[in-house]
DNA sequence: CGCTTTTGACCTGCGC
DNA sequence: GCGCAGGTCAAAAGCG
């Protein structure tokens, strides 16, 4: 979370990602979500393009675990929505380590956001939310608490109330025990990244390096402590374990925030095949995505651009202080560069994009790419966005192919 | 050479 | 104040 600037928004766009492309493509009835138009777009003060797009690692968790933690429309009793997509999870802190699977329900803690008897309360609905959040420059959703669907508008300019989710921020030494932290359960994709010590840790755009692992009292498994490797300097760090109560979930815990835009380029490879060599599939390894260095693009984008980490379940603890704290970040330019799946559309795209910001209107590009071009036909342009990236929500085939061939 | 993981030692926070 | 548990450091070794 990543951007931490990464922190809460890069759990939260994870989320937002995945589940906002698939009812763009196809408006359920259900989520009452404005869709993004062009006019958004150019409005949206969150001016993120991909906000709305999958995350790509959500596919990879969908693909090789074939879903087994994630509930489809199907599973949900909200589930005349969502086209089968995977729902990720939010749990309450004292839900993480003791669920972390089973069914979709979204949550966020210290907020009352979200009401599940509310019909604006499916998970999709909440990763509306979720990714609101993340996109909003401050972290503000607006909550139209009086509209008779109860839903969520975001940036709006006439609602009854309002949340401001923050990232945890310049967490000193001394807080380290009461920190902000993210919680994220996944299921562990027991194929996606062996490394050497038998853990699985999937990838998300960050390159981590473990710094650490420790035995944990009560747990039979070690936890794994990373810190970010994408920037010098940078105090990003998350925890990886697995669930104590379902040993086939992995609870991810990030803390602090990256200090620096999205990852261009991902660090070298040398070190990191002991993972990779174990494991065929390493593709998908969190180093593998190295593969797309060599195409640096800064899209500049808010703050809010965070790596698409995706999660079944997401926790976001923060404090006022945090709060305070981020203001001053607020404008911190960060870029969001998605995990890719097709390197050559990949490569196509991110050249395009630096051209575009060569003209200095990176937005446009993204346009011209017909990815939102057309306010009147909002499910073309999503899912020229998701098409592009071959992150089309329920179609893994392609996400499989797409990773057999690099 | 620059990156990684591993792992034991050390540091720190917290509960008693 | 003490001890425990968690979190971090840093040296060693491996890899491309």
């Amino acid at each position: 979370m990543d951007n931490f600037q990464g922190d809460l928004t890069d759990v939260v766009r994870g989320i937002g990602g995945h589940m906002l492309l698939p009812e763009i493509s196809s408006p359920p009835s259900i989520l009452p979500l404005p869709q993004p138009s062009v006019s958004d777009l150019h409005i949206n003060p969150f001016g993120d393009p991909f906000v709305s797009m999958t995350d790509p690692f959500l596919q990879e968790l969908n693909t090789v675990t074939n879903s087994s933690h994630f509930s489809t429309a199907g599973d949900n009793a909200n589930n005349n929505s969502n086209n089968g997509f995977l729902v990720p999870k939010v749990l309450e802190h004292d839900q993480i380590k003791s669920q972390c699977s089973i069914f979709p329900r979204i949550r966020i803690s210290h907020s009352n956001i979200i009401h599940e008897s509310s019909p604006c309360s499916s998970p999709a609905m909440s990763a509306h939310v979720v990714a609101a959040a993340a996109a909003s420059p401050r972290g503000i959703i607006n909550v139209d608490t009086n509209s008779p669907r109860n839903c969520l508008f975001v940036d709006g300019n006439t609602f009854s109330s309002q949340i401001q989710i923050s990232s945890p921020r310049n967490i000193g030494l001394k807080r380290r025990k009461s920190q902000a932290k993210k919680v994220v359960c996944i299921p562990a994709p027991a194929a996606m990244n062996s490394r050497s010590s038998g853990e699985v840790v999937p990838s998300d755009l960050w390159a981590w390096r473990k710094y650490g692992q420790k035995p944990i009292k009560g747990s039979p498994f070690p936890r794994g402590y990373y810190r970010c490797s994408s920037s010098k300097g940078c105090s990003a760090r998350k925890q990886v374990e697995r669930s104590r109560a379902d040993p086939s979930m992995l609870v991810i815990t990030y803390t602090s925030e990256h200090n620096h835009p999205w990852p261009i380029q991902r660090n070298s490879l040398a070190g990191s095949t002991r993972s990779c060599s174990s494991n065929p599939n390493s593709s998908k390894s969190s180093t593998a995505t190295a593969s797309l260095n060599g195409h640096q693009n800064n899209t500049h984008l808010p703050s809010s651009a965070s790596p698409p980490l995706s999660a079944s379940a997401v926790k976001n603890e923060q404090t006022e202080e945090d709060m305070e704290l981020e203001n001053v970040e607020d404008d911190k330019i960060a870029s969001y560069r998605p995990e890719l799946h097709d390197q050559h559309q990949a490569d196509d795209f991110f050249a395009d994009l630096e051209e575009l910001e060569l003209e200095g209107d990176s937005l446009s590009m993204l346009l011209s790419q017909g990815c939102v071009g057309d306010p009147n036909n909002e499910t073309i342009a999503s899912d020229g966005i998701s098409d592009f990236f071959g992150w089309s929500g329920g179609n893994n085939n392609k996400d499989d192919q797409a990773s057999k061939s690099l």
